[in-house]
DNA sequence: TTGACATATTCCTATATGGGAATGTAATGT
DNA sequence: ACATTACATTCCCATATAGGAATATGTCAA
C-alpha cells in the first residue's frame, strides 16, 4: 500500500514543506498565484498544484478577480493539527520530571524498577 | 521528484495515521512492541517499521528490557508542529471578523470591494 | 477575432512508500 | 546446544507523488 493521498486529509497535505509556505504566506492576506511564485519563487505549474491540494482539504480558499486568482489560508483548518498536537503538551512537562524521577532513582541504587 | 522521505522531518512522520495513533498510545506510558500489536490490531512487522520511523525522527525512545523493547513518546519532539500550527492561532479570530465583515458588505450591496 | 496575460491541467518519470510474507537477530529458559 | 519468545529487517509490488515541459482554459483589451 502507498502513502496516502495528500488530499486525505491536513496531516498529509501539510507534510510537503512548500505548502506549508504557501499557507504562511497566505495567511497575512489574499494573493494571487503570481505573487506566490515570484515570492516563493516556485515554478507556476507547481503553485497550482499544490494549492489543488491545499484547497481540496479546504486549507485555503479562491476567488476570482478578473483574470487572477486570489487565494487565502483558511486558518480554521489548521484546527484539528493544533489540538492533536495540544494532546501531547501535558506530557512536555511530565517527561522533565521522569528524567527527575529516574536521576533520584540512580542514585538511590536499589530500586529494580519493576 | 517524489513526496519527501518519512523520515525527513516530524511532519512527514505524523502524516500517517497509524504513527498518529502509535504516538498517542505511547504518550501514556512505555509499552513493548507486542502491546501495540495487539491493541491497535497491525501485523508485528508494521508496527515495527512504523516505529522506525518514529525513532529517526525522534518522536519515540526505545530501550531494551529482556526479549522486550519499550516504546515512549518523546512528546517535545512534537512541539515543533504545535508552534507550527500555533501561528495561526491569531488568524482564527480575525476571520471570524473577515466573515461578518462580508456579510455587511452585502448587506449594503453598494461596495465593488476594489 | 486576435493577442496577451494569468492560471490550471495533462503527460511523463524517478522515487519513496506501506502492507504482506519470509527471514534474520537478540535474549531467555532448559 | 536448542527451542522459544520478541522484534527487526528484507524482499516484492501497487500506488501516489512533485517537478518539468507542454498544453489547455479563462479573462480582458484592442
Amino acid at each position: 500500500m502507498p502513502r496516502a493521498t495528500t488530499t486525505s486529509d491536513v496531516f498529509n497535505a501539510v507534510a510537503e514543506i512548500r505548502r506549508r509556505e504557501i499557507l504562511s504566506y497566505l495567511a497575512l492576506r489574499e494573493r494571487p498565484v503570481g505573487d506566490i511564485v515570484v515570492t516563493l519563487r516556485l515554478a507556476q505549474p507547481s503553485v497550482s498544484k499544490h494549492l489543488r491540494v491545499l484547497r481540496d482539504v479546504g486549507l485555503v480558499r479562491a476567488r476570482r478577480e478578473g483574470r487572477r486568482m486570489l487565494y487565502r489560508t483558511n486558518a480554521a483548518a489548521i484546527r484539528p493539527l493544533h489540538e492533536w498536537t495540544e494532546t501531547f503538551e501535558r506530557f512536555w512537562g511530565h517527561q522533565l520530571l521522569r528524567v527527575k524521577e529516574r536521576a533520584e532513582a540512580k542514585t538511590q541504587k536499589s530500586d529494580s524498577t519493576k
